[in-house]
DNA sequence: TTCTTCATCCTTGCATGGTAGCATTTTAAT
DNA sequence: ATTAAAATGCTACCATGCAAGGATGAAGAA
């Protein structure tokens, strides 16, 4: 037997680094405020190192910056960084879904499926923590069954300021149900073998995220660059 | 006046990424040989913390893998990411293409021109060299314009297994006449606002450099995943 | 011979302290 | 009072040593 032995253990690099990008996704470290890595290894009790090496991380993904022999601080919410995502995943994620459909097979089939099915689930109970995860499982889905799971990883990395945005309008007016609908008609096109269709809707519910950034802007001035 | 003062002096860790990646790519580091903090800080003459923050850094780009406590090595070239990287780059730069119709002004105007005298005197010098160069910078320029560098940062960095592939293949049959007629169609589509000529040029000029890489992967069997 | 155990030698992970360089404050000169 | 220079304190950068854990091979038992 072949034992994969995935890494249960987290290096304390790795804790520090998803403790910090959630704690700056979140706003609890605000955008522009000075960081240290003194500071934040004694916050968390480990030496300055693990902590050095995940603001290097955190710098690639211009989620700190870093001024050499002065100060890190917390990156502002930059637009055209955004704008950048935005590009990125509306490309990449209708030419996915084309692909996709060349790609279904029996196993994915039921993901999906189960997915969906889960999702509803949730609508009805009202647990949207819960579906939000599920939005994102169905996107990754459909990199993985591409085996472009790196492109999505990729992706990811380059919405954390888009993140931040959607933290910022707490009330968030998603209606969920229009969301779990182009879900489904995205993978009913898939499954049917219709990708032109599959794109247009894919097309739609990107753009359903599109929001007033400009109100926020104005609202979090110091947030932003 | 403005003292932008832009880092001419770059960090040891810095300098430790470029010269490692530079081996790696060259194939000096071979893939599947192991590499360790030690030897090549002391090779560089500089501590093993500099040498160490560019390993984390070659890992995120799967360049090298990290076996934590037991050994790094050069990673194998996977031809799964050089497919993803094609993936990326053929759906994006065809979009940047033809976001680039609307860009275009006249400073820009004067950059492709120049690039584009510099390309053809470099065909007629026969410096395929520097020719290397132009056309990268030939490509960044339409990311630049189109405010998209992040992007073309991150499809460069998922290109360096592909990048390994060039190097194998050292006797390169490009036809760089071909190339520069392809480049000077872009641009003249670009100018002329038409940006589906454009695209469907640069398509092409994207599927020129897919080559033997069944051959390759037969003749160095070991450099592969 | 073959298998098991254990000591040794690697590796990377992490902790710590000193260094270099920028910024701010203090001091001193005009 | 103003200005310049020096002292101080802060930061991230880097060097170094030890710790944790896997790999290897020798030694001993079956």
């Amino acid at each position: 037997m072949h034992k994969d032995r995935t890494h249960v253990q987290l290096s304390a690099r790795d804790k520090m680094y998803e403790h910090i990008k959630n704690r700056i996704i979140n706003l609890d470290y605000e955008p522009g405020e000075k960081i240290s890595e003194k500071d934040v290894a004694l916050h968390y009790n480990v030496s300055k190192t693990p902590v050095r090496e995940a603001f290097l991380k955190l710098a690639e993904e211009e989620l700190i910056k870093i001024y050499p022999q002065r100060y890190t601080a917390v990156s502002k919410i930059d637009l055209d960084l955004v704008e950048e995502g935005r590009f990125l995943r509306e490309n990449i994620e209708c030419a996915i879904v084309k692909e996709a459909c060349n790609k279904l097979n029996d196993d994915y089939f039921m993901h999906f499926e189960l997915n969906l099915k889960l999702q509803q689930f949730c609508i009805e109970k009202g647990s949207y923590q819960e579906l939000f995860g599920l939005d994102e499982e169905f996107h990754r889905l459909l990199f993985e069954m591409c085996n472009k799971l790196r492109i999505w990883k990729l992706m990811r990395s380059m919405n954390s300021h888009f993140d931040r945005l959607r933290v910022l309008r707490l009330a968030s007016n998603h209606d969920w149900k229009i969301l779990f609908d182009q879900h489904t008609r995205i993978f009913d096109n898939i499954s049917s073998g219709q990708p032109e269709k599959a794109e247009k809707v894919m097309l739609d519910h990107l753009n359903l995220v599109h929001f007033e950034t400009k109100e926020l802007k104005e609202q979090y001035l110091d947030y932003f660059e």
